[in-house]
DNA sequence: TAATAAGGCTAACATACGTTAGCTAATCAT
DNA sequence: ATGATTAGCTAACGTATGTTAGCCTTATTA
């Protein structure tokens, strides 16, 4: 690993732990071995790390929401269905990077206008895009009732987003927070899901 | 009003608008029509001024979701109930003071504990609770279809919680997401309501 | 092999900022 | 009236922090 990327894994995850302002240039080089100064043969200055790691943040997204394959096959059965979310869950509350890109826009949002439209975007539209094809897809084939993909997509994400969030900040109800989920989901499935 | 109460108001205008870090003591100040210093007279440091606004914020909330008398009658049609959710989302999303308190919170909800709890109870337990009440009365009068009133309480609330976050940082798309919000709950009612 | 570039270091700077000390004017209770 | 408290001010301090300058070593390249 390059020491540029080093130094953005430990800059995402200070700036996540204790938000940008709170996280010094020193602290930042402290945890890849070298001096602060020395940063500045990677990056213009502090603020051009953050930009980096919100750059590295959008590749990420697109990545992962933007193509169709990482969706994989849509499931079977209702039960396919619950068992599927919640890994998405359990994984995007798992995933160390995924979650420190969560808490570090959720801090840092106000902070200009980028931050707020790459905010809204992975709070609100992400993952809801993702389960408006699945849903879709499994409309088709008759295993949702006929209705509103997004809308259906939307109610079934917010819940899981906000609890994500709580998760986030108090890890300490991290099971509390995936069991509210999953009723959540389940009862989602009762309302909507055909049969 | 004391100028105590004074430094408290432009703390919170400022302190919702740049963040806890990024707002100088000079700045409160600034606004109160005295010099730094002299906030020392009403405060003990720049974090007990948080503290107090956060003091506020509790009494705040439990002034307003802690006693019942504030949920009015229940609405008597769908139309009705609609009406009084947007009512209470538009309130919200525009009385000042609840609007900074939402966007202090979601910016410093990783500071300390204290901080985090009140940030799940004001964003997730505050208007689901509410809500829970509300729908468990016209359940009651059957309005809604027999189910877990909690669970469409969050169902109602999430998305529109996410989509009021939105407008917060991104005001010029207040008018879509109120438009979002408003189609979601009339989705619900569609769904939950009887007849 | 010599020259150059990369990437680390130390020293130092600039400055912003929270806070304290100490003075003064005004208000208020005795 | 007078002593005390309140609440403002200026000056100054201390410190943390982002950044720059300049040096040195190592690796690459002509």
């Amino acid at each position: 690993m390059t020491t540029r990327e080093r130094i953005l894994g430990a800059a995402l995850t200070l700036f996540a732990e204790n938000g940008f302002d709170r996280t010094g240039v020193d602290q930042i080089a402290g945890c890849v071995g070298i001096k602060g100064p020395s940063l500045y043969k990677h990056f213009k200055g502090k603020e051009d790390i953050l930009n980096a790691l919100i750059d590295t943040a959008e590749a990420r997204y697109e990545e992962y929401f933007g193509s169709e394959r990482h969706f994989g096959k849509l499931p079977g059965s209702k039960e396919e269905f619950v068992r599927m979310t919640m890994g998405k869950v359990s994984f995007t509350i798992r995933d160390p990077m995924i979650s420190r890109i969560r808490k570090l826009l959720v801090q840092e949002q106000f902070r200009n206008e980028r931050l707020a439209e790459i905010t809204t975007r992975h709070q609100l539209y992400g993952i809801q895009r993702m389960f408006t094809k699945i849903i879709e897809g499994m409309m088709d084939e008759g295993m949702f009732k006929k209705d509103d993909p997004a809308l259906l997509a939307a109610e079934l994400t917010a819940p899981a987003v906000l609890l994500i969030s709580r998760a986030d900040r108090q890890p300490q109800c991290e099971k509390e927070s995936l069991e509210s989920i999953e009723r959540h989901i389940r009862h989602f499935c009762d309302v909507y899901m055909t049969e």
